[in-house]
DNA sequence: CTGAAAGCGCTAACAC
DNA sequence: GTGTTAGCGCTTTCAG
C-alpha cells in the first residue's frame, strides 16, 4: 500500500499538519524541517492522495476535457485529437491534473455540467462537440463552474468560448477561389443549423456578393460534417449537374473536402485539373492527401492549448470569461487550379 | 452549491446513513423510506460526490484509460481512438466512471502506475501505447492494481493483455499476397524491437518460408509506424531498387500502407496495377482510401471493449489476469492485383 | 514555527 | 430498519 501523510509524519517525527505544510510549500515552516520531511517523503515514495486533497481543500488542480458525442459520431478525427493534445499539453506544462470524460445527449439530461464537476472535484472543463440542441447548451449558462467551449457561443458568467473568426476566414477562402478565376462554386456544407455552419456560410456569401457572384440553392450540398456523406452527396450532385455545372467545391471542413475529392475521383475526374476543391480546419492529413488540400489552418493544437489556458486563468481569477478569437491562416496547396 | 448527503438527510427527516443506504440500493431499508428518500434526492437534484465516496469506501467504480506517448507521437490515429471508444462504450454500459490520463516516459519515472491509481482512487486501467523500453513496463508487473495492456505482454499477477494472434494474422495476410502470385515482396516494418513488429515479422517469415520464398534484408523497410516515414522510405526504396524489384508491399500497419501508397503514387505508379499493397489493423480510413486497402481487421473497437470488460472482471474478482486473444479477419479489398 | 483538532462528503460498522 | 459514529487522507484554522 502506498504511504499516507500519517506515515510520513510518523517517520519524520512531526505532525500531519507540518507534513502538509512541507508538501505544499507553505511559508510558515522552517527550511530545515521542510527539507527533512521532503527527504523522508521521497524515501517513502509518498504521493499525496489527490482525491482526499481536493475533498478537504475544496479546490482542485484538476480540470477536464469533456467530449460530447464521442461514441455516437461515426468518426472522430484529427480535429478533436489535436484539440485534446493542446489541452493536455497545457495541463502537463502547468502541473494540472487533467482527464477526459465523455457525455452524450442522454447523460446531459441526467447530470448537469456542474454536477459532473462536483462529482469529480473538477475545477472546470474544456468542452468539445457541443451541439446547439444539447441540454448542456442552456444549463452551462447558469453554471458556477467555469468552462470553455470550442466554436460554440453559449453565454453566461462562467463560460468562455475559444474560436476563430470563421466568417472572415471563410470569406478569405472563398475569395481565394474567386481570385483563381472560379465563378461557379458549389458549397459543401455542414449541419444546417450548427453555429460553425452558419458563420462559414456567411463568410462565403460575403465574398460571393462582393464579387457579384451567385450561389444557387441547388449548389449547396448539406452534410453532417461526415466524410462519407460528402462522398455520396457530391457523387449525386455530379450526376445531376454534370460537367456544365460548377468548377470548384468550397468545403466547410477538411473531412468534407476529402470526401469530395473521393467522389470526384470515383466519378473519373481529376483534382484540381477538372475540379478544384478547398477544405477548412487544417487537420494533419490535408498535407498528405492527393492532391494536398488548400485549406484554412485553425492552428487546432494552439486552440486546445489556449482553451485550457483560458480555463486555468478563469479558475484562478486571472481572466474573466470571454470570447477568444484566435488567428487563422490560409494555406495554399495543390487542390486548386487557376481557370 | 450542490446538495450533499446531509442536506438530503435533513430534508427527508432521516439520518445520513439511511440516505446512503437508499442511494446505494442496500437491502436493509424499508421500501417506503427508500422511495421517499429517492424522491427527495431527485427533487434536490442530489448527486453523490464520487470523490468522497471512493475516499470513504476504499473502492471505486472508476477506471481509466492511460495513454502513453499521446503528446510525443506526431500522429494519433484511428487505432487509438477506436480502442478508446470501445473502452468508453463498456464503461458507459456498465455505469463505470471512466476517464483518460496521459503519461509519458518522464512521468512514468516520477510516479508509478499504482501511485497514479491511488492519487485518483482508480480501480484499474487499460493502458495503450506502452513501449517495451518504458519504465512502467517493469513496474506494472509488481502492481497491486489490476491493469490491461494492449498488444504488449508485461506479465505479473495483476496485468492482463488483450491482443490478437498477430503471428497467425500476418501469416494469413502474407499468404494472401503469395496466393495472388506475388513472389517478390517488400516488408514495410514498424519499430524494430516493438513486440507487435517482432510478431508480425515472424508471421511474414512463416508464410514466406512455407512457400519457399526469400525476404532479402534490403527489402525490409523500417519505420516507427509513422505514415510519413513509410512515404519517404518507400520513395527512397523505389529509387534504389527500381522497377525490377518487388511487386508488392506488405505493411505492418494501415498507416504505413497509406504512406506507401502515397509514395507509390508520387513516384508515378498506380496501385494495384503497378504495385500491390496490403495493410494491417483495419482502421476506418482503409475503407475510403484510393484504392481501398486490403488489410487484417483487428476489430479494434471490440478490442477496447473487451479490454475494459476484462479489467472490470479482474477488479470484481470474476476473472483472473490473463492473455486474451481476440479474433481477426482478413478483409480483401482493392489494393492487390493478381499477377 | 509547530501541534492538535475540526471537518470535507461519504461509507460501514455498531448499536438500538 | 434506522440512527450514531468513527474514520478515509488531507487541509486549515486555532493555540501556543
Amino acid at each position: 500500500m502506498t504511504a499516507t501523510i500519517q506515515d510520513v509524519a510518523r517517520a519524520a517525527g512531526v505532525s500531519v499538519g507540518t507534513v502538509s505544510r512541507a508538501m505544499n510549500d507553505y511559508s510558515d515552516i522552517s527550511a530545515k524541517t521542510r527539507e527533512r520531511i521532503l527527504e523522508v517523503a521521497k524515501e517513502m515514495n509518498y504521493r499525496p492522495n489527490l482525491v482526499a486533497k481536493s475533498l478537504s481543500s475544496k479546490h482542485s488542480r484538476s480540470i477536464a476535457v469533456i467530449l460530447s458525442g464521442f461514441l455516437e459520431d461515426v468518426m472522430f478525427n484529427d480535429f478533436e485529437t489535436m484539440l485534446m493534445k493542446g489541452c493536455y499539453q497545457f495541463a502537463i506544462e502547468h502541473d494540472l491534473d487533467i482527464s477526459m470524460y465523455v457525455i452524450n445527449t442522454k447523460t446531459q439530461t441526467e447530470k448537469s455540467y456542474e454536477q459532473l464537476c462536483y462529482e469529480h472535484n473538477i475545477a472546470g472543463a474544456v468542452i468539445f462537440g457541443l451541439k446547439n440542441t444539447d441540454p448542456y447548451f442552456k444549463s452551462l449558462e447558469e453554471s458556477n463552474k467555469p468552462c470553455v467551449t470550442i466554436d460554440v457561443e453559449v453565454g453566461g458568467e462562467n463560460v468562455s468560448n475559444v474560436t476563430n473568426d470563421h466568417v472572415a476566414a471563410f470569406d478569405e477562402l472563398t475569395q481565394y477561389l474567386i481570385d483563381q478565376g472560379h465563378k461557379r462554386i458549389a458549397l459543401v456544407s455542414g449541419r444546417k443549423n450548427a453555429a460553425v455552419t452558419v458563420q462559414r456560410f456567411e463568410g462565403a456569401m460575403n465574398a460571393m456578393k462582393r464579387n457579384g457572384l451567385e450561389l444557387p440553392k441547388e449548389w449547396v450540398i448539406y452534410t453532417n460534417f461526415l466524410k462519407d456523406e460528402a462522398d455520396s452527396e457530391v457523387e449525386k450532385f455530379l450526376k445531376e449537374h454534370g460537367e456544365a455545372g460548377v468548377t470548384a467545391f468550397l468545403c466547410m471542413s477538411d473531412m468534407l473536402a476529402i470526401g469530395t475529392i473521393e467522389a470526384l475521383k470515383k466519378s473519373g475526374y481529376r483534382v484540381p485539373d477538372d475540379y478544384s476543391v478547398v477544405g477548412y480546419d487544417g487537420i494533419y492529413v490535408t498535407e498528405h492527401t492527393d492532391p494536398k488540400i488548400t485549406t484554412v489552418d485553425q492552428n487546432i493544437k494552439d486552440k486546445g492549448y489556449e482553451a485550457a489556458h483560458l480555463l486555468y486563468d478563469m479558475i484562478e481569477g486571472i481572466r474573466p470569461a470571454q470570447d477568444l478569437i484566435l488567428p487563422h491562416s490560409l494555406v495554399i496547396r495543390d487542390s486548386v487550379k487557376k481557370v
